[in-house]
Parts: structure tokens; C-alpha cells; sequence
DNA sequence: GTCTATAGAGAGATAGAC
DNA sequence: GTCTATCTCTCTATAGAC
């Protein structure tokens, strides 16, 4: 795929325009199919040919709605990436940090198990060195980090949670929980599980939980008494 | 790039050739300038052409040595799986735990920063399906996590570290640290830094230790006495 | 707006001279 | 053992009928 500039501007034209009726729906399987494709065959080894194959419409239909493949990339990216900042609203200064990790952890655990393919996409255009999302990183994202790290060091100094440092915890959570996605093929294989089950992500969400909230100096569940517990050798993990 | 059986077996001739003076060189720049394409590119966007051209040597001269792009993709595989597995040799039972997963954590770190290519092409086989290395990790990647899953819940019983569930600390730690080459460019944007330098890797080796210590209920640094301790609110993290 | 048939570019692989 | 020149196939993209 080509190396143009990172823009990440709208390629399908916003929202409904007043005449699309079919060409909502089928612009919706076109980018569904895609995703999923992307997802498996990564960006290069994607072709035009197997996204069509999967939407069930015609090769030629995806030039018609997206124009090149690069472009049909980058709304597949788009579609992400307005996903992607959503669920960390939870962190708010006057939240409670132990309940606010949860429904993130959770939110995010969720987004592993029901969009995988999403997860995909988007670690393999990071992987191999993001171009397409340059701005987003950069602009977006850096914002949102530098905002919900603010929050954390507020945290942190009220003794509401052990000390951290507030970026590299958000970046453990990421790791942690897209690794559940991303890494399926791995956690199944050394599982000797031939796929992962509801209950399997209600599991590894709790136990997840678990580690997240011990590292951050948490007790178990919605508590909110960070320093005088002791490290609570029997637990009990509740899913969330 | 087709999808033939999960045949990880070797493609180079075993070792050195006796005839192989110039032969060795030779692989050997080709497998490292295969493995950082193979990394920026992914396996399908990878071109022979590139290849050829970092290494310094004509294509046709890489088809001589490996027959075909796929068998070059696997060679690289072969090379990275091989040195995958050395670091967790620090899990003994008689270990002492916070000393064994420093050491652990403090390798993997290591090798995000010096082999952050290899870490990439790992991923990305695994993202796209892992087809090529199924029976690296239905065979030996699980009978490893098996044998130190036991160890860690030999330490869990003895009440030497809070309780985890091991395989999954285990792929905690795996995604923590792995992330650290794998989404640098994400890392490097969001901090807006140009480049992760030694120092910063030192630092952020110590983040990572400190929380993977905490979620794994153990207190700073070598110590050994995991229950008592309290959470330790304003710790010096010393780099290892 | 939809689809078939095809043009054109690019990449893997090899023949055959050196 | 080494490398140039080329063959062949696959995939993107489009022209043009419906």
C-alpha cells in the first residue's frame, strides 16, 4: 500500500446523503467484509477480489462506492479509530479509581471479544508504522492520554491509588486487554482451546481485573480504601 | 502468501556446510534484512525486490539461497521462535519469585528494545492467523507455559506471591512487554518522542517491573516477603 | 447505479550467460 | 557460485455495455 501523507479525512461521504438508501447498506457490508479481511490478510495480503467475495457484491462495486483500495483502508481506519477513544470516558477526577479501572478494563475486555477484528486492523497498521493514523496518534490520542493521565496523577497525589506512572499504566491496559484480541490465535493455541467462549472472556476479564487493580494498589471490587489493606491473599474475583 | 501446513521445520542446512565460507555471510545478511522487511512491511507486503536491496545482494541470489519468499519467511520465523523461549529459564521452583520474574521482565524488556524487528514479525504472524507457526505453539509454546504455570502455582500454594491464575499473568506479562516494540510508533507519538532511548527503556523497565510486582502482590525490588509488606506508597524504583 | 471484460502494473520465480 | 534479463501470474483499476 502506498505511502501518502496521513490523512485521515472522511473518504465515504458523511453520513446519509439524501439519495443513499441501498448505497448506505452496501457501503455498511463493504466496510464490515473488509474490516474482517484486513483483519486476517493484513493490508497487503488483503485483496479487492476477497473483500468483494465476503461482502457478496461485485469487484467493481468497491472502486464504484470507495474509489482505490487505499481509500476503502482508510475508512475501514476511520470506522476504528471514532471507536476506539470512546469507552476511557469513565476517568473523571471525582470518580472513584477503582470503579472507573473496571468499567474500563471491562468496556475494553468487551471490545476484545466482540470486535476482534477491529483490534486487528488497527495493531497491524501501528505495527508496521502507522502512517495511515500519524495525525491521530499524534494530535487525538496524545490529547486524550495527556488528559486521562491528569486525572490519574490527581489520583494518585489525593492517595486514592498507589503512585504509577500515568501513561505507561494506560499503556499496560492496552497491552493487556488488545492482547486478548489481537493475540487470540496464541492464548487459544497454548489454552489448547479451539475457541473462546463468553464465560472464557468473563474469566480472563475478572482475572485481568484483578492484576490491573493489585497493580494499581486497589483492593478487590468497588472499594475505595487504596492504602490500608492488606494485598488481600484470597480473593474472591467477582465478574464485573 | 499461500497457506501450506504449520512446517516450521529447518529450511537452512543445518548449521555450517562445510563448504559454506562465503555461504554463511551471506544467509546471515539476508535473514537480517529479511527479518526488518518482513517487520515494516508484514509478510504479504514484503517484497523480494526489498529484501534483495538491504541486504545488498541481487535477488535472484536470495531465491539461490531460500528457494522462495515463503521459505525465507519461514527461515526468519525459525530464527526468532529459537531465541523466544530462552528468557523464561529464571522460573525454578526454589526461584526466588520477585527475583525471577525481575529477571524475566527485565529480559523480555531487553529484547523489545534490541530485537524490536523480530518481536514485530512474531506479531504479525500471529494477527494474520499464525499458520506458519501452529505447531510451535500448540506443542512446544504450551508445554513451556504448562511447566511454568506449575512453578508459579507452586509459588501461589506456598504463599510466596498472591494469587494469579499463571498462564494469564504470564500473558500479562508477554503483552506488556512485547508491546514496548511492537506499538512503539504508538508509544513514541503519544509521548511525543522522536526515539526510545536507552535511558528511556531503563525507565520504563522499571514502571513495568514495578506494576508487574505489585499485581503479582510482591513488594519492591529483590525482597522476599510478600504478605506483610504493605503496598509501599512511595517507592524509589531502582533499575535493575 | 450495476456489473463483465480487460488493460496495465508489479512481484515472484527462473533460464542461462558468466 | 553469481547475476542479468525475462517470463508469468496475480491484483488493482477502469472502460463501457446494460
Amino acid at each position: 500500500m502506498a505511502r501518502t501523507a496521513a490523512d485521515t479525512a472522511e473518504t465515504i461521504p458523511p453520513q446519509a446523503p439524501p439519495q443513499g438508501r441501498i448505497r448506505r447498506e452496501n457501503v455498511e457490508r463493504i466496510l464490515k467484509a473488509a474490516e474482517r479481511v484486513f483483519a486476517e490478510a493484513g493490508c497487503a495480503g488483503a485483496t479487492m477480489a476477497d473483500i468483494a467475495e465476503r461482502s457478496g457484491l461485485p469487484k467493481a462495486n468497491l472502486h464504484y462506492y470507495f474509489g482505490t483500495k487505499e481509500d476503502l483502508y482508510r475508512a475501514v481506519l476511520d470506522n476504528i479509530l471514532r471507536m476506539w477513544l470512546a469507552p476511557i470516558g469513565s476517568f473523571a477526577p471525582d470518580a472513584d479509581p477503582a470503579a472507573a479501572l473496571t468499567a474500563y478494563v471491562t468496556a475494553k475486555m468487551e471490545a476484545s471479544r466482540t470486535r476482534p477484528h477491529a483490534s486487528k486492523v488497527f495493531a497491524n497498521e501501528i505495527l508496521h508504522g502507522g502512517t495511515q493514523v500519524e495525525r491521530f496518534l499524534a494530535e487525538d490520542l496524545k490529547a486524550l492520554v495527556d488528559a486521562k493521565a491528569a486525572v490519574i496523577d490527581g489520583w494518585v497525589a489525593a492517595g486514592r491509588m498507589a503512585p504509577v506512572d500515568a501513561r505507561q499504566f494506560l499503556f499496560m491496559i492496552w497491552a493487556v486487554t488488545q492482547h486478548y484480541a489481537d493475540f487470540d490465535v496464541q492464548i487459544r493455541k497454548v489454552l489448547g482451546r479451539r475457541s473462546l467462549t463468553r464465560q472464557d472472556f468473563a474469566a480472563m476479564t475478572a482475572e485481568v481485573l484483578r492484576l490491573v487493580l493489585r497493580a494499581a494498589g486497589l483492593p478487590e471490587s468497588q472499594a475505595s480504601e487504596p492504602q490500608a489493606s492488606e494485598p488481600s491473599p484470597d480473593p474472591v474475583p467477582s465478574t464485573p
